[in-house]
DNA sequence: ACCTGAACACCGTTCAAGT
DNA sequence: ACCTGAACACCGTTCAAGT
C-alpha cells in the first residue's frame, strides 16, 4: 500500500488534481520547488536514486531536512514531480506527421530522456504518468494521430502499448548499463561464466546460443522490438 | 551503484555462480533459505514491498534480524531469490510446440506468475533473471523455438523483447490495481476527475478520447500488445 | 562453532521551539 | 507567520558477547 497526501497517492489524478491548485501561489524564500527538483535531479543523475535522501538534498541546497517538507509532503511526492519534469524534456512532435512516424518519433524521443536520466527510469516506471507533462505529451501524440485519422480506440491502445514498451525497454537498458555489463555494446553479461559453473548439460540450448545472447545491444534490442510492434501495430490498424 | 556482496550485485551472473556453490551444503538449524524465501513472500504478498523489512521477516519466523544474516547477505540478496522463486511457478511447455504458440505460452504463463505476487514485479523489472528457474525458462523456450527451426538472432531477440514486454505490462497491471484504479475492469483512474481540474481548453483530443483512455482494462491491453508484438515478430521472421 | 542481543549509522518525518 | 533544530520511530547491518 503506497503512502498516501490527503489520501490521494503521490503521482495519482486526485494527487496532480490538488498540486494543480497549489502551483499558483509561488513561494517567496530562496527555496522553490523548481530549485529542490533540479538539485534532487543532479543526485539522482550523480550518485543514483539510493543516494537521493531527503538530508543529502537539503545538506546539497544548504538547509535541514524538516525545510523540504515545506514545499514537498514526502519523498514520494518529491519523486512524482521529478518524474513529470523528466518527461518534460519530450519536444514537440513535428506536425503532419503520419500516426506511425508520430509514434516512432515519441518512442525515441521518451527513450533519449529516460536514459539521460536512468535513475528515475524505474521510478517512471511504478508511476501513472498523469502530471502535466505527462498529459501535455499525451495530447500532442495523440492529436497527431487523431489527424491521420485513426481510430480512437486504436490511438489509445497504441499509445499506452507503445510508451509501456519504452519505458521498459529503458528500464532494461539502463539497468544494465548501472550493472556495467554494456559500455561500448561489447562487454559480456557474464553468462558465460555462469555457465561455466552450472551444469552444462542442464542448458545446451542457452549454451549453444549464448554467443547472441551473451553480449546484448540494448539499442539493438530497442530497434527490434519497436520495429516488430509497429509492423503489429500497423496490422490491426 | 547497487550494494555489492563480495564484488558482485546480487542477482548478477557471478553472484548466481557463486551461490549455486553455496546451496549445496545444507544448513542444519530451524532457519533454511527456503523457509526465509517463503516466509519473505507470504509477506510481500500480503502487505507489500515496503512492508518485507528484516526485522519484520525475523519475528515473523520467531528470530531475531541478525540471524537471517547467517543465510542472506542482504536484503537485496533475499529479493533476488525471490524474484527467482517466483519465475519457479511457471510450468513446461509443452513440447512440439510451433514458436509462436510457445512463445504465446511462455507470456501468459509468466503474466500469470507476475501477476499472482504483484508485489515483486517491480523488483523481477529491475533484475537480470539469471537464476536457476531464469535459465530454467530459458533454455526450454529456446530448446521449443530451436526445435521450430528459427535462427539463433531470432530466437533469442524475441525471447527477451517478449519477456520485457509481459514484465513490463504486468508492471502497469500491477501498479493501476495496487492503486485501486481498477479491480473489476469497471474502476476509473480518475483521469476524468483530473481534467475537470486541469484547463480544459490545453487537452481537448485527451478530453475527447478519455472514454477510451479512463477506463484501463490492463487485460485487454495485455492482449492487444500481445498479439501486435507476435504479428509483428513473424514479419520479421 | 554457531547463534544473536544490543548497538551503530543511518533513514523519513514531525513538531515544538525559535525567529 | 514562517522556518528549522532536535527528536521520534523506524530502517539495514554488524559484531562482540553469549551458548
Amino acid at each position: 500500500m503506497p503512502a498516501e497526501v490527503n489520501g490521494a497517492a503521490p503521482g495519482s489524478a486526485r494527487w496532480w488534481g490538488d498540486r494543480y491548485h497549489q502551483r499558483a501561489r509561488a513561494r517567496r524564500g530562496a527555496l522553490t520547488i523548481d530549485k529542490i527538483c533540479e538539485t534532487a535531479l543532479a543526485i539522482l543523475d550523480r550518485d543514483g536514486l539510493r543516494e537521493l535522501t531527503m538530508r543529502r538534498l537539503a545538506d546539497e541546497l544548504g538547509t535541514g531536512p524538516a525545510s523540504l517538507y515545506r514545499h514537498v509532503a514526502s519523498r514520494e511526492e518529491l519523486l512524482a514531480e521529478v518524474v513529470d519534469r523528466v518527461l518534460g524534456e519530450l519536444p514537440a512532435p513535428d506536425e503532419n506527421l503520419g500516426w506511425r512516424d508520430a509514434i516512432e518519433r515519441l518512442a525515441r524521443d521518451l527513450r533519449r530522456a529516460l536514459l539521460a536520466h536512468r535513475s528515475v527510469v524505474l521510478v517512471v516506471a511504478d508511476s501513472p504518468l498523469l502530471g502535466p507533462n505527462a498529459m501535455r505529451i499525451r495530447e500532442l501524440f495523440w492529436r497527431a494521430m487523431d489527424r491521420d485519422g485513426c481510430d480512437p480506440r486504436f490511438v489509445v491502445q497504441t499509445y499506452f502499448t507503445v510508451v509501456h514498451f519504452v519505458v521498459c525497454s529503458a528500464l532494461f537498458s539502463a539497468n544494465a548499463a548501472r550493472r556495467g555489463e554494456v559500455w561500448d555494446g561489447r562487454a559480456s553479461s557474464g553468462l558465460g561464466e555462469l555457465l561455466d559453473v552450472l551444469p552444462a548439460r542442464s542448458y545446451p540450448t542457452v549454451l549453444k546460443f549464448s554467443d547472441y545472447g551473451d553480449k546484448p545491444d540494448p539499442e539493438y534490442d530497442f530497434n527490434f522490438g519497436l520495429r516488430a510492434l509497429l509492423d503489429g501495430l500497423a496490422v490491426s490498424r
